[in-house]
DNA sequence: CAAAAATATGGAGGTAATCTCCACTTGTCA
DNA sequence: TGACAAGTGGAGATTACCTCCATATTTTTG
């Protein structure tokens, strides 16, 4: 699906020229002030090839945002392989934090192109959300989780925490949102 | 603060008009496809008019907001008189929701728009961190509710709710958040 | 109540960003 | 190496945004 046509050689190295130029933009924040056009210039590429390879703003984000998925997910797969579930889950839930605050920038500017309502990334993150399922799901099956709360609930927690990219106090309330995560996930005791 | 000047008659008026025209479009979603030209034609307004009661779109939407925000801030203050505080915490949390339920294309818009780097939302928002702050300091007064997570990182976690718009199973993820809020909120037992 | 002063209106048109189109260049394959 | 396919760049059409001001409405004043 990904691989429909074999991309010429040239083609390849402007794409990846796109790319590399769009992290950088994306992380020092300037990519919202730049014509579209002059990025393009910026990459070295003319306006047609820039239209051609990524058609819209969302489309190159949600290339570069699936970069950054992948290295999320290699991760929670090796959690997954090496720890115990509970464990797992809370290590990787901070690792997120960790890395969202590690390229700021970065994070910034895909959780804004995001909320344009086209929903482009959405597709991007589904890789993401099959992670934090399957965390959830190892941890509820040996008990260390209640299991009448969705996966979901916790995706939405993360997005809540890369969409308030904002907010002054940023690093101590994303991690107070996990800690509320993790400690409303385990197993309510049988007291009301 | 808010009003500097006395709005003549006509100019009220037209302001009232493009507030109402502005919940409409916004509730229905239309307002992304609309050019903000043909946003104030649709008022029976002229651009001009539109330009000087409302300088950016983002202005537009915080207006709305201020509104919607001064709801939900006046029931908490009703909970707050009338109900013990950890309960009046979580009684307003789901009302949240559930006001975001109701008013879903609202609440899309909204978010779209606060997402806009321009954090012109965010000022009408204070309010409702302020309600927010407030449950939450008075629960940890009467030792119902931990002290070492920050109130803002409930906003967070709501801020999360209203983004995660377009996720199909949004309201039990949503309800999902809350439960998980909630019972992280708990004074923790002493066993670690 | 009439006229003057202050305030607000609308939409034509300037300005600026987006995106398309195609004559030309570069790469690939036999 | 030649012929065909694939890709490129940027000029210019298109579209949306926003400003400006001659005109209209409201309020105040004498």
């Amino acid at each position: 699906m990904t691989a429909g046509k074999p991309l010429r050689a040239d083609a390849q190295r402007k794409r990846e020229a796109l790319l590399a130029t769009a992290r950088e933009v994306f992380e020092t924040g300037d990519f919202f002030d730049l014509r579209f056009d002059d990025f393009a210039r910026l990459a070295g590429v003319g306006t047609g090839t820039l239209y051609r390879h990524f058609p819209t703003r969302e489309a190159l984000a949600e290339a570069v945002y699936r970069g950054e998925v992948a290295t999320l997910c290699d991760r929670a797969r090796h959690l997954q392989a090496t720890l115990p579930a509970a464990e797992a889950l809370a290590t990787f839930l901070r690792d997120v934090v960790d890395h969202t605050a590690a390229h700021k920038g970065l994070a910034r500017t895909l959780a804004t192109l995001m909320a344009d309502r086209s929903g482009a990334l959405a597709e991007g993150s589904r890789a993401l959300e099959q992670a934090v399922t399957d965390l959830v799901a190892t941890a509820v099956r040996d008990g260390t989780v209640r299991d009448d709360v969705d996966a979901g609930a916790v995706m939405m927690a993360l997005h809540g925490i890369g969409a308030a990219h904002d907010r002054p106090a940023w690093r101590a309330e994303a991690d107070g949102v996990i800690t509320l995560v993790l400690a409303g996930l385990r197993r309510p005791r049988s007291d009301g």
